[in-house]
DNA sequence: GCCAACGTTGGC
DNA sequence: GCCAACGTTGGC
């Protein structure tokens, strides 16, 4: 059982609408580090935090699961999808995601300023400073710290 | 909207 | 293979 961290920006998808959906399909991952995170570290039933970013509050909004094992992200083949890659193919995909379930929803935002000033957390790689990767792995000890924040 | 961080692209 | 240019992310 593994733990991570999933970025998502909410004007455009958040813990709300994974509410409302119970189940997204976590498409338009185009970093090769976030890929291989999905493709090789994710296993059904890890735990993953759903974080808000680029808005007002940015921080962990909801839990979510992992609901299936990476499988070639359908919208790379798809010529009208902003996410179309040309240089991938049905026979080679290169892009992977899995889908992801709602858990719950956190009954406030645990913000990304009170993550930072955990003198626990410091070393997680969410809270470093230009840190751009959309998916992360989460320590049992993080994960377990920043519930007890809530 | 600004800009730092950083990944990707492409000329050489 | 180097590295400058460029594009994107995301906090502020």
């Amino acid at each position: 059982m593994n733990y991570w961290v999933m970025k998502s920006e909410p004007d455009t998808f958040s813990i709300d609408d994974l509410k409302r959906k119970k189940r997204e399909a976590w498409d338009g991952v185009r970093n090769y580090q976030a890929r291989n995170f999905m493709r090789d570290g994710m296993r059904v039933g890890d735990g993953v935090f759903f974080y808000h970013s680029n808005c007002a509050e940015p921080g962990i909004a909801g839990i979510a699961e992992v609901a299936t094992d990476a499988y070639p992200d359908p919208s790379q083949f798809d010529p009208k999808s902003q996410y179309f890659d040309p240089g991938s193919s049905r026979d080679n995909p290169r892009w992977m995601l899995v889908d992801v379930k709602f858990v719950k929803k956190l009954t406030r935002v645990i913000t990304l300023k009170e993550l930072q000033a955990q003198p626990n957390l410091t070393d997680m790689a969410l809270v470093r400073k230009g840190n751009r990767l959309s998916v992360m792995p989460v320590t049992a000890a993080e994960w377990r710290a920043i519930l007890a924040l809530e």
